[in-house]
DNA sequence: ACCAGCACTTAAAGCGCTTTAATTTGTCCT
DNA sequence: AGGACAAATTAAAGCGCTTTAAGTGCTGGT
């Protein structure tokens, strides 16, 4: 019971001042304020300067709920993270540039152990989101399909079979391709690969591996280890290298976190990188660049897959672009300290 | 020219479902409609179960933007992040669960290089956020105090000297003196601390470090390196002190990256650890959980801080709480495998 | 029969803004 | 002075929802 709101601000704090109270401050309409504010031409030189001034007085900052709701537009991208990847923060840095040249801002909403990706898309429409962003979806394919019906549906960082949905992501299999290349340029040629289980990417990234091995007649040295893609698979996979007869040249992984677990494993036997094997992950994680590690592997380049992203967005908002379309970019080789020329 | 608008959803969508289009279904008005889904009680036990399979039918969301402007009530807590930091990432996990059980939703918007911290709260503003929650806010105190006008303002992660705000935060210093206690309890003397620099936190915590030691009456041995925040730093100091006469028995560090570097050069220079030095961090970093660290350190407690911080926003949005709260959490120290008695 | 009292339901007034059509003001020409 | 036209301004109608006061039917008591 009670008075009625239970909202209260604090301290000496007044309600948030309304367009209606910067217009009666300088004796002109709601409208003409609107106009000012959002920069449209119209207004008198004189009107701007003295709105804009009244505005700045009274710290009047503008109500995107009711703008929403008035204009139809949010001009809002909906963007949804798992907050625990490093590289999805990259991602998103980016993202904010980009959207913020194309005149949209963006709302986050992540996913978590505890918060599964239906939750974070509902949120995001919720605030009305014009299109929706996604790093790294990990929904079945024709569920994306349903959601690009609400809204433009692209996709970061992760193949789609056969949806009609935007889709930006690097070409894996030519990344590992250009770890293959690399190793085999420098003289390599028992160049094993620790796997990272059932997912689009783990077969993309090993098929990488086998093409690559093959355009360079290694056929017979194709040897693929069981893993995922945490540390431990690492070096699950290592100590079954040092249980063998001979050590391969070279060993390449799924993603970073599972190179480190080799290095670890290999460090502790005493085997020295890049002096006898050399070793390289993928993903670039900031964890690679660790200088206790200093680990060769392959970039994703954030920032031109946020662009495409956010491109992507737009064409699907302002162009009328209706066609999904597929931007595969290459990633970008990182040669550190842990390949060399073999022994 | 052309068409009115240029938002154009795709595929066969349509324009999202109204409270109205629910109400038209069931023959009702949107009064009823809105009832039913907010769970307020009222309507009939029929009309209810009529109205959320209506809503099911047609896929109806509500949309928040409408909702927030009519309510007067946006139930949103904006937070800010640092997307970057890995602690942040798991605060934000608890605070999602903390908020949810008040019936509240999370807004995000993060620092990043190239967006600094105002930016990101005006953004939360923007969206009619009830409280901000910012987690390690660098902004001075005047500057929150000034911003706790236009919603209250939880600081999380950092000591506010003397603003009337309300702060939930660890005791760094009693973090590193539980480290401290930790070593001399194994037997260590000779304990150094490398630096963190000067911030808040980074004077906390050299304070926990000097007042313990003299706790244990080792006062004379109190030796500080110079640091800062990075892996570099730890490298730096472990250097300096390979280049003395003897090493310590034990060294303390600001934060985990920093222990990591101390930790590459020590091993670099052939000293084994914790045989010889034992070595210690702080933040307890998803770094520091890598078997290949094993680091000891000391944990912050996303977990309670998170709750802490969403308590006390609901306290000043629905209990009227005027005065400000500082609420200092306990840290908790996670001993890994980087410490052991000195040899 | 009549009305009190209860359980439901709804009409209507906004929330703070945008947007369109209409109005006012000012300028320049004849 | 009068009118045509452009420039500047505004009235008013929503956007999709919530909320309050006002209904609408019932029931049962007398």
């Amino acid at each position: 019971m009670g008075n009625g709101g239970s909202a209260h601000h604090q301290n000496g704090a007044h309600k948030r001042p309304r367009l209606e109270d910067v217009a009666a401050r300088v004796g002109l309409s709601t409208a003409s304020v609107s106009l000012v504010l959002r920069g449209v031409p119209g207004p008198s030189e004189r009107t701007r300067q003295r709105v804009l001034k009244a505005a700045a007085d009274l710290g009047y900052q503008v109500d995107r709920t009711a703008s929403t709701l008035a204009s139809r537009r949010s001009r809002l991208l909906g963007v949804m993270v798992d907050i625990h990847r490093p590289f999805h923060a990259e991602l998103v840095e980016h993202l904010h540039t980009a959207a913020e040249e194309v005149g949209y801002d963006l709302v986050l909403s992540t996913q978590t152990r505890t918060r599964d990706e239906h939750t974070a898309v509902e949120t995001l429409l919720a605030f009305r989101s014009e299109a929706l962003i996604l790093l790294g979806p990990t929904a079945p394919a024709d569920t994306l399909a349903t959601l690009d019906n609400k809204a433009p549906v692209i996709a970061v960082g992760r193949r789609i079979s056969d949806a009609a949905l935007d889709v930006v992501r690097t070409a894996d299999d030519d990344g590992v391709g250009q770890l293959v290349d690399h190793l085999v340029g420098l003289g390599h040629r028992e160049i094993v690969y620790v796997d990272g289980g059932k997912g689009v990417i783990a077969t993309d990234r090993r098929r990488g591996y086998r093409t690559a091995m093959r355009r360079h007649g290694l056929d017979d040295h194709i040897r693929i280890l069981h893993g995922d893609h945490t540390e431990a698979a690492g070096e699950r996979a290592a100590r079954k290298l040092l249980e063998g007869d001979s050590l391969p040249t070279a060993v390449l992984t799924y993603n970073d976190p599972s190179a480190i677990g080799v290095l670890a494993a290999l460090a502790r036997a005493g085997v020295s990188v890049p002096g006898e094997v050399s070793v390289a992950g993928y993903d670039d994680d900031a964890l690679s660049r660790l200088s206790c590690f200093n680990l060769t592997t392959v970039s994703q380049n954030a920032e031109e897959q946020a662009r495409h992203a956010v491109t992507a967005a737009v064409e699907r908002l302002d162009q009328d672009r209706t066609e999904p379309r597929e931007v595969v970019l290459a990633p970008r080789l990182v040669v550190r300290g842990t390949t060399a020329a073999p022994a």
